[in-house]
DNA sequence: ACAAAAGTGTTGCCCTTACACCCATGA
DNA sequence: TCATGGGTGTAAGGGCAACACTTTTGT
């Protein structure tokens, strides 16, 4: 940036991050909330998240964020800035500015602790509760981009547990978007786009009734060429 | 976000905005750039940029910024957010987040005047200065993103005049993607796009050599689907 | 008349879609 | 052996790339 003398003494301002964490439980595309304990919006719904520390870079404080809340590494999940909410009045206490990200998260990431935060659980984005600050729009906004991104990448392998089957992947666009899809297309699909998924070293199959499914793990690949498919 | 208590004793952080500020003059994409006349990296390229103010949205902080340094309106440009880079030590003089944004202008927005800046310049993105501050990874992460959303988003109509013929549209792509597109399929999926281009009002032609072109103006679209078409 | 750019037609190929069909397992 | 889901085959249709062709202007 460039600018005009003394920043520091211009604006006294707090950054925060604030995380929309999404997973996959119960066929369902849920949420998680924490119950605020304190001052503002206090007994109010809200998404997780704290402020950044001193000489703590942003990232950092997302991933610190998301570990805490969730207990989940960094690498067994994805987490990417989503964008920057910083009108004057958002929060009642002063200026803060939150940085907000997008984290997706497997079913097995559920635990919770509640260390500033009285409660949390996780809460279906069908059916979710009108939440404290502008967190109504972040979780829209994170909506929006999660649901896009299943397009073009191979971000729907992140609410998976690292092996599973072409089912258990297709079900995750099936429960983002909202729409079915071919078992047998999908398959082809995902399976024509290089490095989105290699069959699992360990065992080839496990399971219920019906035909034992082959297993897959992640690709190294992240960004598909062309898009994988489009909802409807 | 939630979090301990009274945030704005913890950190004394001052928020920025750079700009990205990209246009197309003399067939090449260019960027504008200032030459910092004060202290950190003072003589050195950098973008355009300021302190958010008291009390102002981050959001009307760009788009003061983008219409000092260019004089062109919101409304007759593309301005987004682009990221926001945190890292502790990014500026010397202390703690500064800057909420990078992309704007993309037409030829016409050309004129700067130096108030904080010593001096302004568009600059080839082929052939840039190592810039101050992370503006170099800025740079890039705006590129990727305009170039990526070209794909998918009627956003080339940002780089022209209110009105414009389908050669000077093709165009846009061609610099941008630095690939040739052949006019007759180009001409075929835009005018198939529904909402991105419509036929303008007045005059049907004007020109230099060659059959004349009709005019288009841009139609309400901002995203296509499906997407346009890709570089190679 | 010729060059040059705008604009239209046409053809062959590939990808997708839809759905029929076979395979492997649990009960 | 039947039900259930995994996995393969295939034929019809649509979209797209490539390129030939026609139109309209300036010189």
């Amino acid at each position: 940036m460039s600018g005009p003398e003394d920043p520091l003494l211009i604006t006294n301002v707090a950054v925060a991050v604030d995380l929309a964490i999404f997973t996959i439980r119960e066929q369902r595309l849920q949420l998680l909330l924490i119950r605020r304990s304190l001052a503002p919006f206090r007994g109010r719904w809200a998404l997780p998240g704290g402020f950044v520390l001193p000489g703590e870079d942003i990232d950092a404080a997302a991933e610190r964020e998301l570990r805490e809340e969730t207990g989940v590494q960094r690498d067994a999940a994805h987490l990417e800035q989503l964008a920057t909410y910083g009108a004057p009045r958002r929060d009642p206490r002063g200026r803060v500015v939150s940085v907000a990200h997008l984290a997706l998260v497997a079913d097995a990431a559920t635990p919770v602790a509640g260390t500033d935060a009285a409660e949390s659980r996780w809460a279906d984005v069908a059916d979710l509760p009108h939440l404290a600050f502008d967190h109504d729009r972040i979780v829209a906004d994170g909506l929006d981009r999660a649901r896009a991104k299943l397009e073009y990448t191979t971000l729907a392998t992140s609410f998976l547990p690292t092996t599973f089957t072409l089912a258990e992947l297709r079900s995750v666009y099936e429960i983002v978007w909202g729409a079915q899809l071919d078992p047998a297309n999908f398959r082809r699909k995902v399976l024509a786009s290089d490095g989105f998924v290699v069959p699992a070293a360990g065992g080839p199959t496990v399971h219920g009734r019906g035909r034992p499914a082959a297993r897959y793990e992640a690709g190294g690949a992240t960004v598909l060429h062309p898009p994988l498919l489009r909802p409807t």
